[in-house]
DNA sequence: CATGAATGAGGCTTCATTCAT
DNA sequence: TATGAATGAAGCCTCATTCAT
């Protein structure tokens, strides 16, 4: 008797050979995903999500001990799975203003190609200090990389740290609703070269070349 | 017998001379201010907030049809006020690059220096399909004039503007949190101008520009 | 429109002339003892108390913090009406023998003969610590009192005050259950002062001579 | 492979030789001693009780119907326990007056000094109506004896053995909650004889004398 | 026999909203 | 207009009990 699975599961796929226990975690990881993205997270309920894991109310109690529990091990799955498929496709890009340009791009299509992930992750990430702090670091590195080498022009700190990420969430919010198209990561891409002192021309160079 | 207002309370105050509905409904907008300010906009409660305004619970709904109203009453409202400072402050500012950069400086430092205002109107900015059209509208203006004037070089479209925009309220809310100094609103335009593709020494000129 | 009050209203009936919320205050403390008397502290639920009351579930909190805080201030309504009554019967009593025999009589019998109130008090006192100090300290007095002219041949400690205290409560617990009848409390006297020291005769004598 | 009990595993032990089902009844019913002790009854709960025992939830339905009956098993093997070795210890006492004045005494004794007993014995005697039967049914028979003997100047009914029950639990109570000593049993016990007309002199005399 | 995941009824509490005064 | 008590739906969480393995 096999039972189809709701359209986005990956974390169920993933915890496919593993145990009941475990399998049922991952299967209320997406389902909260798949509510956090409908609704704010404030008004999303416990019953909501059991419900669509279709489960009774009570079992969600027997994985998370609260919503808050529940939000930051969505929220870093989310991080982790995301960062994973980001270092796959960045693992031989040296030069720091390739990587933030296909750091940028990837994360906004991967986030926005995944049912559910970006506007979860949105979501999650102005609730969950641990999550912005891993993107923050992810992005640093790079950031800082690049002007030791010259590539940048500007100073980093906490505050251009922010502001090159806002420019990253703020193309996958336009993504995600419609406001832009695929072309969104590009877009972004471009923008945030600029904003650190890349000449125009490169900057779109870099953010317009095809992914291959 | 007179009361002391609390500190904040830039909408009764203008309510002074009208009636007394208004004056009341002025009230809890100022109160709903403060509470925005403090806390989660879901987890402001009416209680709270008539509280803060000194008044019962059940006054409330003499003024407001519920929440949601004055959730967008408020937004607005304060949505209207920094706009005419920030008018009044560029009234003869001609230059887009100017204006732009200017415009966000002003905002920046007016909400972040009264009182709960700048806490409020990020909130509110989520929440307020309305305040975002609106706000969207004010920076698409100057966006527009630079590039007809040539001094950006960028499309103009509404992807465009929300990442600028997006510029704006990471600033303002770093300023709030105090990540960033008083120089937010500086950083904040130079960046800015960079994106939209102003030479970098233009940029920081203007940006940095200290204000009349 | 005059509705027929619930049969025990006590509190309800000194509230008649107090301000709306103390009246409902009061409604939910009689509901309170009534349910307390059915029913083990631990199962009774608000919800069954404000139905008792006549009001919706949620109006209890506006009168009480939680069941914990409802719980004491029940014990110490009824504590503080219960030795009111008391003091008055026993105003002019000064001997300790008759005190102390006439207290525990007075109290089996007001407990008793008042609807819910044996019960709901037995029930209190394990449960609020307060109620036991309250009672404790009452009894205490007139055992001091014995001992100092004479009349009981023990010393008087917390284990004494707890042993008398017992039997106190456990010819109430008969009485309401039946157990004992109206005697109980003579009974009760009659084995305390024996139990003081008191010589047979003279207890027999004093536990039973009819209350004026 | 094997693993020390915990400290008071009185009914496993016995069991040691029985069969496998037996053991594991006799693990629960210690493990409910041991939380009965340490929490009111209404909040222990199954999980805790078979955490303690070392075992699944779902094992505890094998071997109990429900809580309620959990409860009265482990009241009347309790019950069961303590009048066999108070029997044991009282088998060539026939002085009703020595019955009584030892029976007290070792109860408190007994109970008090084995862990866990006492305090689950008392949660248990105001929810277990059986154990209530069986303890005033073990003090009515010495009570009875002793008037039929004239030693004691009482009438024997339930409201007397409820009286003189209550002197002993309270007793127990307050040398579990170490607001008596050692001497509670004599104390209690003192209380008693004289409660049942035994004079004084005598009643301390047998009260106090040293168990062999 | 044992396991432990799952269930779902039911308790507690909050809060937007209504209503009598 | 204003008041503030009252309402009740809805969310959170616990826990006795069942069930598939």
């Amino acid at each position: 008797m096999s039972v189809t699975l709701p359209q986005s599961s990956l974390f169920a796929a993933k915890a496919k050979n593993m145990g009941k226990s475990a399998r049922s975690r991952a299967r209320l990881i997406d389902a909260a995903l798949a509510v956090f993205a409908r609704e704010r997270l404030e008004s999303a309920t416990i019953n909501e999500i059991t419900r669509e894991a279709d489960m009774a109310n009570g079992t969600f109690y027997l994985h998370f001990k609260d919503k808050e529990e529940l939000t930051s091990v969505v929220a870093l799955s989310l991080a982790a799975e995301i960062t994973r498929e980001m270092d796959e496709a960045m693992a031989d890009i040296d030069d720091a203003v390739e990587r933030v340009s296909l750091g940028t791009r990837q994360f906004i299509d991967i986030a926005s190609s995944r049912l559910n992930w970006g506007a979860a992750f949105l979501q999650a990430f102005w609730v969950c200090a641990e999550l912005r702090a891993e993107v923050t670091l992810y992005l640093r590195r790079d950031l800082e990389r690049g002007v030791a080498l010259g590539a940048f022009n500007v100073t980093v700190d906490d505050f251009l740290v922010e502001m090159v990420g806002a420019l990253v969430n703020t193309a996958l919010f336009a993504r995600i609703n419609g406001t832009a198209g695929p072309e969104a990561g590009s877009k972004a891409a471009e923008m945030q070269l600029r904003l650190l002192g890349v000449d125009a021309e490169r900057a779109h160079a870099v953010a317009w070349r095809s992914i291959a």
